[in-house]
Order: C-alpha cells, then sequence, then structure tokens
DNA sequence: ATAAAAAACTGATAAATATCGTGTTATGGG
DNA sequence: CCCATAACACGATATTTATCAGTTTTTTAT
C-alpha cells in the first residue's frame, strides 16, 4: 500500500528523490566509468565530518545515515539515504569540507565517484547541472520542513514522522506483503527524531497498544499507517 | 569587531552568501533587466505557503523572515534573509509551490524577477548555474547544521546561536560601534529558537546578569561576543 | 549450542521547558 | 500628548522529556 492519497507525504515535503532518476543514461555511465564499488558492513564509517571530500558515492544497496556528533557524543542523525542516492556531493559542489558523517544503517554496497568525474559530468551536461539544482532545492525544502518539525511538533509526534518517512525508505526492501518491517535500532531512531532512547522505547510501546505496529525483538512491523498518520498530527 | 578569528561561524555553517557575490556583472544586469522594486513594511507578507511562485525576489533592504505556521498556529522561522540575498528561489528551482512563508521583519525594499528571467540566466551562462550549484550546496550545509542544533542543544544554547548568527545579520546595520543592535522582537526570536517566548525573556536576563547583553526596551545591544559564544557551548 | 555482549525494556526521579495568569512598560496612531 | 494596543516581564504551576539505575531479552560470535 503507497502512502499516496492516505498522507500526503510528498506534498509535505518529506522525501527525496533517488538522484538515478534526474540522470540520462549517457551521463551515468559517465559518472560510474571509473567506479569502484565497496562493500560496508553495519556501523562501517563511510566519511567522517571536517574530511576533505575526494569524490561522492552512489548508494547501490543497503541505507546510510548521514549524522553529526556533539560536544558530549550525542549523534544526530541528518537523513537516511536510500539505494539508489547520491551522498557526500554537497560538500563536494560547496568545495567545502564534509560537513557530517556518514556510516552504514545495514550491510550496504557503494560506488565511489571521483570528484573529477563527477565535474566532468556537469560540466559536459548542461541538462544535468539543471537537473541537479533542481534536485537540490527539493533536498532544501525537505529540510527546511525537517527544521520546523524539530522546532514545533512533541517527541511522539516527531516519532510518527520518523516512523512515517521510514516506511517509505524500507517499503521497497524485503515483503512483498502489507506489512513494512523497520530494520532500525531503537538508539538510531531516538538520534533521528531527537528524543532519548528510554522514550522512543515507551513511544512504541504506546503505538503498539494503539494497535499502530507490532515489535518483535528490535524488528517494527508498521500495520496501521493510517493510525500512525493520525498519531503525528498532520492534515 | 568580527567574528573571525573569535568564533568560527564560517567554518560552523552557520551563515550563508549574499548570491550577489556569486553574480557576475552581465547576469546581475539581464537578472534585474524587468525589475519592479516594492517596499514592504514590518509584518508585510511577500508570499505565503503553498502559493505557486511566479519568480524570485531580492532583498534591496531590510530583513526577510521565512517560516512555517504549525497546526495550532506556531510559527517556526527557518531562515532569516538579509540585503543581497534572493528568496523563494528554491521554489522556483525545483518547480514546486511554496513550502514556507516570508514577511517583512522590518521595512524592506524587495525586487521582484520574474521566473523567466531567472531561467533565462541559468539556461544563457553556464558559469551562474555552477556557482548557484555552489551556493545551494553550502546553504544546505547551513540547514543540516541547523536540524542538529535543534536535536542537540539546550533552549538556551539554542538562543545563544540564535543571537550570534543574528548579530552577523545586524552587524552591517546603522551604528559603526562595537555594539551591536538587534531589531528584533522576543517573539520572532522565540520563533527562530523553537522555545517559549516567555524563557527567551527569562533567559535573556541571566544573559543581562552574566554582562553579555543589555536591554533597551525591545532594543538588544550585544555587549560581549566572547562571552555570548561560551554560552551557545561551542569549541 | 552456548557464553558474552549488546540491545531492549522498566520504573522512579530529576531536570528542562511550556503554560497560565497578571501586571508593567513601550509604542504607534489620532 | 494621550489613549489604545501590543510587547515585555515575571512568578507559580503543570507538563513534557531526560536521566539514572537497574532487569530482561535478543543478538552475535565462538
Amino acid at each position: 500500500m503507497s502512502l499516496s492519497g492516505i498522507f500526503p507525504i510528498d506534498r509535505w515535503n518529506f522525501t527525496t528523490q533517488s538522484i538515478l532518476n534526474i540522470l540520462s543514461e549517457e551521463d551515468y555511465q559517465l559518472l560510474i566509468a571509473s567506479q569502484s564499488e565497496q562493500r560496508y558492513q553495519k556501523g562501517d564509517v563511510i566519511f567522517r565530518e571536517g574530511a576533505v571530500p575526494a569524490g561522492i558515492f552512489l548508494v547501490r544497496s543497503g541505507k546510510i545515515k548521514k549524522y553529526k556528533v556533539d560536544h558530549i557524543g550525542k549523534e544526530q542523525i541528518i537523513y537516511v539515504a536510500n539505494q539508489g542516492e547520491l551522498i557526500g556531493y554537497h560538500a563536494v559542489l560547496a568545495e567545502e569540507r564534509y560537513p557530517d558523517s556518514a556510516s552504514a544503517l545495514e550491510a550496504s554496497s557503494l560506488c565511489f565517484i571521483p570528484k573529477e568525474d563527477f565535474f566532468e559530468v556537469i560540466h559536459s551536461s548542461p541538462g544535468f547541472s539543471q537537473r541537479l539544482l533542481k534536485a537540490l532545492s527539493h533536498e532544501f525544502t525537505v529540510l527546511a520542513n525537517n527544521i520546523s518539525v524539530f522546532g514545533q511538533r512533541t517527541a511522539s509526534e516527531r516519532l510518527a514522522i520518523a516512523l512515517i518517512v521510514l516506511r517509505e525508505k524500507y517499503k521497497d526492501d524485503g515483503r512483498a506483503d502489507e506489512e513494512i518491517f523497520l530494520n532500525i535500532s531503537r538508539t538510531d531512531l531516538a538520534n533521528i527524531a531527537g528524543i532519548a532512547q528510554e522514550n522512543v522505547i515507551r513511544l512504541l510501546k504506546e503505538f503498539k497498544a494503539e494497535g499502530i505496529l507490532e515489535t518483535e525483538g528490535r524488528k517494527i512491523i508498521i500495520k496501521d499507517i493510517k493510525l500512525l498518520v493520525k498519531r503525528a498530527n498532520y492534515r
């Protein structure tokens, strides 16, 4: 079951497009010409905040979290990148160091693209930079939306919103049936929603009691997306 | 006194560049060819969330807030645009409706640029879209940074950070001396930092007691930026 | 299969922050 | 200049959320 028609997730600007959708076949071939695919285990770091970027990464499979670590070691997850998305290109384009770190949420496969190759495609394909502008502008909207969520929403609303967004990201994995299984730890959920891990557990218990979801150990299975949307308090 | 050397505000990615810096003289002339400058009083709305954009706005003078309004009427300020900045171009580039509203924080003068003119410059000047990509990528970094601030910082840290950022934006106004006067209401401050207005007042009182700032009615005068930075708990 | 480690979970308490009620001071229009 | 209105201010209280100090369950590695 898609969210379209139930929760206007696109209209509310919580999702971004796979970069592959904005690439023509030629551009894509050019981009991955000197590719080197690498596998990452769950928890492996792809790049660290402050490092100088040498290129960008295309997520071939798996899920990557982008996050910033606090002065007291607290982690805030900024974004979860899914299969088909590019990561690290903002820093390359802005000619800055990485403003955040990236690591694998689950076993993932990434394709490294040297920044020279990336710039070559940008320079040689005028259409590409326009589509990139469009994609970046949309991503900007998504992030701005997130700021308002943090400023205006309660802990339970933020968790509900995080679950809705994650459900979209996880729905293409595995199971073909209605129930979508989120393979993510309580701690990562807490670091996405910006709340304490213990409260994630308590809130998940509430959601479970309301029939929104089921849990089996670490597994979270979203059962009733409509109720979840109601919990998020959107309209 | 500039922040450089005291607080590495650029390194911490809290500021964005004026778009004028990335425009060549020709591009600039082309952009404002069919300009129509308009004056806005404090509080006047420039555009509203959900509207279809017809073009972009260049801030000639004054300050514009971009914000989202809650289901219960609470306002979250996403960004304060200063003289020299463009607003509304993300929506135009993404071909979306405005994701947020914009209104004047003080009497301002804006120059409207029809979206056709904007696209013409993008298409005709390959350098421009590249510089725009760079600017957008940097803005993205700034927003991502803000998300981590909301997720990781206490109310007083968020207020201190808001004051530091605003100080940079207000320092070119009026007075040439050291003390920078922020012409912004407690409510707007609250809506930037994402805290209750009463708490802004209480925290300002604390900051005053610590010698960080002075208040004269609605006026806020930053006296000691070093202490303010210490309050923000950055390093 | 089993031990060790990690993650999930729980209840009590503390801390942070919002809300409410009310008084006071600024500020802008007539 | 004065009045009306909005903004500022402040204490008391309620609410929300985090922290702490554990126990239990699940997962991982051998």
